[in-house]
DNA sequence: TTGTCAATTGACAGCGTTGTCATTTTTACT
DNA sequence: AGTAAAAATGACAACGCTGTCAATTGACAA
């Protein structure tokens, strides 16, 4: 395979071109290409314009390590997760990497397990030893008060990606982007009640997960809305995963013949209840709705297609980024409106229909 | 939710501790404390002991930045990618941070699209402000010339993922993970062949991709061998991708009717040509056999289950970042014996069956 | 005990930037 | 033109660590 592009004059020389050497050609000490590299106010433009030139012509990249050990930036920032959803966590990347490739900003992921007592003394260290300018935290980690206080006391920067509909009563008011599952919850199930549906049963995702919380509460508040009396025995407590799912769907449908719908807690529970349909020759739409949640990918491929709530991790992701370098700024607030809710909006697919 | 660890005596005075304060508490220089940290021989086990004893009350971590700017090592290598599929992506930067972890490195994960000009760039500049220390290469990124080129000249140390049985002809020998995506398909092409399947078609994926082409080959080869006479137009080009599947399929099934089975080249494609095969009311495996590649977590969640061919991309990932510690490393050869090929093997599900 | 050599340790410069603050240049007025 | 204030620029130390090389210590043989 041959490289298409135009063919760059690569400054293959090898040797590391130093912000000295800019300088001198340039004509002009370090400090002023410094404050050219940074963007720095009080740089005539006509230096400036100098100094670009000698970057261009030099091909000069600043060295980040020296950066961030001469200045009070590190020019690095942390993705903290214990989700094992492989959709989330790209799309989560993906949103995060858009953002810092504009503010020329690396990205140091850790993944680790919510379950593993060290959590806390990995996020400081890596905290620590990369000296990172903040850090972005999805859920569960994110909904954690120990994690929290553990960054309030290293006093670093962070957002948090939350499941809620405002900031709630604690302080975490600027630096949270909220996923409002519970309306979203409320607007797949209201849309399963349309269709006639009064016997909807619930597979919940991990309890400890707050959007598992979330959505099963806005789930609880459409179904009151519309004078369904609750029926607990139908909330089938289950984990985010396409086993959950087939387990769910199994035990609902074998102890309570009067269910004609489920409302998964998302797609890959979905997905498994749907599996589970097969193995029990039940047929959906037909005689079960099933809804999902997330709108991943393989929601398009199932058979029959999810009908879900969609909601853009990479939107959120970037959201997330954009509110951390807000933050950082030294105080230039509120440069440009930022959406910090998002609410999932339901995309109507194959899976669900009107009662037989 | 509440921490449920031992509560580690965190040191938050707030205050960074520098090599200086440890060799100030041990009664060392700043040096042996560098010593120790470095593991590097000639230190007095007494010696060491105080360091360690200093280092663990004062819970120093080195700074990354300055030990990069001050060394020759950078502690941080790169991913670069240009795969969209996520299960692939995660298991990749899943099984290289594994390593890192052990190595005390960063991984700085650098997404991109194989069909941007600037990839060359990019590279580039990824490497120099970051100084990285070496780089992980995937296909299909790791089979282009003009990147191995670049590389190259950068002088940097990295290792390539390919598609392959053995070093080939070129220079590249000590660098690379080979995936034998060759007897892999040979395998799923014989256990076809074994179900009594004569006409069997083939989806391929981008033909860039050199596992294409060898998971093609494979495939020929077994036919040979199996004296089945190759029909070039039950090839369906096609790409990774589960739309790709899908028309797959559709294509293949519409002009030809004599064919019972079909070698789709991923997991994807596989799901897609599933999804077609409802559509068509082609029941498998008693009408049609389909087989996928790679065994991602959703190949277990179709209906039916595929037979696939099983590749821990996690495990290639994990030698990838081995090897390239070790080719880092100055000249400690050979310090284990490490995998560099590894064969998908097959594993047989119910999405083929024996021919009616 | 003393000398020799290897093992261990330390002093110091320097990695490539930016922060601080002093200096120079420009601008805006009288 | 002359002056004060503002703007632009530069000199230099410092960031926290490691490489180099010199100094010290310990081990061992004579």
């Amino acid at each position: 395979m041959r490289y298409a592009g135009t063919i760059s004059k690569r400054n293959n020389n090898n040797m590391k071109v130093t912000i000295n050497d800019v300088a001198r050609l340039a004509g002009v000490s370090m400090k002023t290409v410094s404050r050219v590299m940074n963007n720095e106010p009080s740089v005539r433009k006509k230096t400036s314009d100098k100094v670009m030139a000698a970057v261009k012509e030099l091909n000069y990249k600043p060295n980040l390590a020296a950066r961030s050990l001469a200045g009070t930036k590190s020019f690095a920032i942390g993705l903290v997760y214990s989700n094992p959803n492989a959709y989330y966590v790209i799309d989560m990347q993906n949103g995060i990497l858009s953002r810092c490739k504009e503010e020329g900003y690396e990205l140091l992921i850790h993944p680790c397990s919510s379950t593993d007592e060290n959590v806390l003394d990995e996020i400081q260290t890596m905290i620590e030893r990369s000296r990172l300018s903040g850090l972005v935290l999805t859920p569960p980690l994110s909904e954690r008060e120990d994690v929290i206080e553990l960054l309030d006391s290293l006093n670093i920067n962070y957002v948090r990606i939350l499941s809620g509909r405002e900031p709630t009563e604690q302080e975490g008011k600027s630096n949270a982007i909220f996923v409002n599952d519970h309306d979203a919850a409320y607007q797949i199930t209201e849309h399963l009640i349309s269709l006639g549906h009064k016997h909807i049963a619930f597979i919940t995702g991990e309890e400890e997960h707050k959007s598992t919380l979330e959505r099963l509460a806005g789930y609880k508040a459409a179904l009151s809305e519309h004078n369904i009396s609750l029926d607990e025995s139908l909330i089938f407590p289950g984990k985010y995963s396409f086993e959950s799912g087939v387990e769910g769907a199994k035990a609902i449908m074998a102890k309570n013949s009067k269910v004609t719908a489920i409302f998964a807690c998302n797609d890959e529970i979905a997905a498994g209840a749907l599996f589970a349909s097969r193995l029990m020759d039940i047929k959906i739409p037909e005689q079960l709705s099933i809804t999902g949640f997330e709108d991943s990918p393989f929601s398009k491929q199932t058979w029959p297609k999810l009908t879900t709530a969609h909601q853009s991790n990479q939107d959120i992701a970037t959201q997330a980024a954009k509110l951390l370098f807000a933050n950082s700024r030294p105080t230039k607030i509120k440069e440009e409106k930022m959406a910090v809710c998002f609410t999932p909006e339901l995309v109507v697919r194959d899976s669900t229909g009107h009662i037989a």
